[in-house]
DNA sequence: GTGAAAGCGCTAACAA
DNA sequence: TTGTTAGCGCTTTCAC
């Protein structure tokens, strides 16, 4: 299979192959009578430009990579699902690395995005620590920080505010009238969706209930590490009428456990869950919950990553998208 | 920022720029001393070769196209993180592509991976009709269907048999000891997992019940459309004992309705599932459901694609993975 | 308005 | 073993 060049258009078309580029790049810059012979060889011979050709010349590919830590986690695919729609209409393609959070295998994706010249990198979801700032920096390439963000390395990025969204979490479990209140965590360890949301939390109790919560457990955020912690909490204070879960995962987990032991979600206790991804529409009860702007989260970061791209100034390095809370089913007014 | 080229590292090293291309792919052809001092000069400039050259010249760009209906679907996902990671394996990129069935997209899509000169294509999940066909034919490329099959075209593909799943499915129900069986299909207009698994289950119920089985209601193989159809069939026959649903997003969609009714499940109703997505071990009861190999789906579309981008041949054009039960909470043995 | 030719960064003969 | 050079497919001066 013959690949076809610009030159077969142009000997096709009786023209040269400046012309050709020229129907391609400026068609008014051609008189009409040979732009026609051009474009119908270009038909004819199904011929198709070559974008490598052209990268090296351009210096930009509109390629660009997507570093995340799975595509599987929904609420990563929703963040994926925003930008490739703004890649879309920018008209760039997305190149998908899954890094499982293993640091050897994004230093060989961030290399070879490198040779493969994409015009920049959005990294998805994890915390930045002092190696992967290194990393970023050797790279040298734009870079905008989806769903997570990175202060102290001043890198670009677009989140929520996780502490304000606690915060918001736990007075809304009050003003829904619970006091005996709990919470599933992630990792403290986790600077993003674990510590801030931690933090959130607990500043909530203190300011609105004057009171020094300790009925905190922690997982993985995912379901089984929450079963299990669900059942330590519940041991632990069995007068608890609420938990917050640092996601809509964990919820899940956590009303899976308590049904086993025939407690009632929201009855005896209310579930708040955190993200609102498709699951939280789907589980019984239906998940009441803090709502990420994933998709929007997904746009906003290719925007600002193009913006980094074509040298325009930034308004804002770290810009937060405002959280909501999506009333369910799953918190009860006491 | 000038980008550093293959040049930059040779007058560093004092060599040749084909003696640094030669460390680059050839390294035992290069004296040692010499070797090293490339190697050097190629650390101390952070020096990355331009795969778009490379690409011009190799004809080969180890980065493929993948065709999506939706992302966010937890189905595709689970294939697409099977594609990435054999991807991984075999060093090839995935360039990811929303349709959101929508043609002219597609075609838009095909246009421009044509240009970025990927070296083929995988198509997932939708059915393909002749226009698809024709497409597909235009743009000339190594392609393969994953999770969807075109017998007619001869398009090489890798999925599950959905009728004989479907078949098994209507006599594990049977096995389970129930008779009086209902399913909730997709549309029959779609040939993959719509009009395949509705036969597989009919044909199972005459086979082992000897009966022609009206108890089907139609959806869209998502929680809403199912919602409301299990209510039709509930409305239509209420003494159903078991239903198949054609995904676990449906099966929810179902349990939901029954629950609403104070209809337990599987108490008084069993619920099948078909998938076997991560929702699946997550909702109340946990489903069982017939499990689709989506990691597998996607590591065999890639390493069937590389096999025809390398020109060797195929042993089957369609290959058929196995399908599974995963017996979890929503069947009851009556 | 159009064509010839240089050059993007690299590999692969071909010489030496 | 190494260097020189042509050429991958395209865009872009620079003449005409």
């Amino acid at each position: 299979m013959k690949t076809i060049t610009i030159k077969d258009v142009a000997k096709l078309s009786g023209v040269s192959i400046s012309t050709v580029s020229r129907v391609l790049n400026a068609p008014e810059s051609v008189k009409t009578e040979k732009r026609e012979k051009v474009l119908k060889a270009i038909k004819q011979l199904n011929y198709h430009p070559n974008a490598l050709a052209r990268g090296l010349i351009y210096k930009r590919t509109k390629s660009i990579g997507v570093l995340i830590p799975d595509i599987s986690n929904p609420f990563v695919a929703g963040v994926i699902r925003g930008m490739e729609d703004e890649g879309r209409e920018l008209g760039v393609n997305l190149i998908l690395c899954n890094t499982d959070r293993n640091q050897e295998r994004m230093v060989r994706y961030l290399k070879v995005l490198k040779e493969k010249q994409v015009d920049g990198i959005v990294f998805t979801s994890d915390p930045i620590n002092e190696e992967y700032y290194q990393i970023f920096n050797e790279i040298d390439l734009p870079i905008v920080l989806a769903a997570t963000e990175s202060r102290e390395y001043n890198i670009p990025s677009v989140k929520i505010e996780d502490e304000k969204a606690a915060y918001d979490a736990a007075l809304y479990l009050i003003e829904k009238g619970h006091t005996e209140i709990g919470m599933i965590s992630g990792p403290t360890t986790d600077t993003i969706a674990g510590f801030p949301r931690y933090m959130g939390f607990k500043q909530g109790l203190r300011d609105k209930l004057s009171l020094e919560n300790n009925n905190i457990e922690f997982g993985f955020f995912d379901y089984d590490s929450s079963y299990k912690a669900m059942e330590r909490l519940y041991d632990k204070n069995p007068k608890i009428t609420a938990v917050f879960c640092a996601s809509d995962e964990m919820a899940l987990g956590a009303i899976s456990f308590l049904n086993t032991k025939g407690i009632n979600v929201p009855e005896d206790i209310s579930i708040l869950g955190f993200d609102n991804t498709k699951i939280a529409q789907m589980s019984i009860p239906k998940l009441t919950t803090i709502s990420q702007p994933m998709y929007e989260i997904g746009k906003h970061a290719i925007l600002k990553l193009e913006k980094m791209i074509s040298g325009e100034s930034l308004e804002d390095v770290v810009t937060y998208l405002p959280h909501t809370i999506v009333e369910r089913e799953s918190v009860k007014h006491l």
